[in-house]
DNA sequence: ATTTAGTCAATTGAATTAATCGATTATTAG
DNA sequence: CTAATAATCGATTAATTCAATTGACTAAAT
């Protein structure tokens, strides 16, 4: 059940763009130090989420990336079905990509999983950057009040 | 947020020997027959979850598998441990096998992924392989009533 | 003794995932 | 106009996982 690396990076990734919202434009670099992704993989990261219209981008001397739309706009199931696709642990309990099996009609094991991609899916589309945002940003506050 | 093929082929085969439960001992032959699985890639399944100590066998003709205590006793979440490790979507957010992350203290994501782990527990945890096998009986006489 | 069926370790090829590389294009500052 | 900057693009490599195969071995039943 192991989300996969881009997954992961594209939503620290994200995260480090609302963190900056609204702002100026970030460098592939900055958030690669900042999260500590390896460049030139983030950097095809970001170039998918930029395809797929959650990040706009900057050519040039003061270019970067920075977030196509608010960030209280964007859940974080959106960013992982678009790195790694459905959120389904299995593709036949899968509501945006379902494949059909032949033992669906009465297979054991489906209600399960489906009753697990069903809570996972809950879990991330109630999610937004605009909420991790802030709670990371409280969280900083506690960790230098120490 | 895939399951592995080995967690599905696994706790399809348990599943098989859950609803044979109790009655005569499987063979490796039959569970790969009736669940489709490859033969050769699901022996290597068995064999784990006899080391992990959910199956018992015996050699020779009339030989086989059989669960090694009752199918209200064994639970998903025990059985996808086995095969793929720990449920959590990320190692930072692992209950069973938690790994430090430097930016835990003030990980944004952090929160969410732990909830999702929580989520995904709580899930299979409560879920027997016994429930799973009523299930599934009750699903195919609905089936063959049509 | 022979057949049956699980055990074990090692290897292979295919597929997927993760990461790297080199070259190009757009933009800005000097 | 040109040099520097930084995103873009396609291709390649490296690592890992998945699926299958192999061959030899052990235990039990007839």
């Amino acid at each position: 059940m192991k989300l996969s690396t881009k997954g992961e990076y594209a939503s620290r990734a994200m995260l480090e763009l609302a963190l900056n919202y609204p702002g100026e434009l970030l460098h592939i670099r900055d958030i690669s130090s900042a999260q500590d992704i390896p460049e030139r993989f983030l950097e095809q990261i970001l170039l998918m989420l930029k395809r797929a219209g959650y990040l706009r981008s900057k050519k040039g001397p003061n270019g970067g990336y920075y977030l196509a739309k608010d960030p209280t706009q964007i859940t974080v199931a959106e960013i992982i079905r678009v790195m790694d696709g459905p959120l389904a642990p299995i593709d036949c309990v899968s509501v945006t990509a379902h494949e059909y099996c032949p033992r669906e009609s009465f297979c054991g094991l489906k209600w399960l999983w489906k009753e697990v991609r069903d809570s996972i899916a809950e879990i991330l589309e109630n999610s937004t950057f605009a909420d991790l945002a802030e709670k990371t940003k409280s969280a900083k506050k506690k960790k230098k009040r120490k």
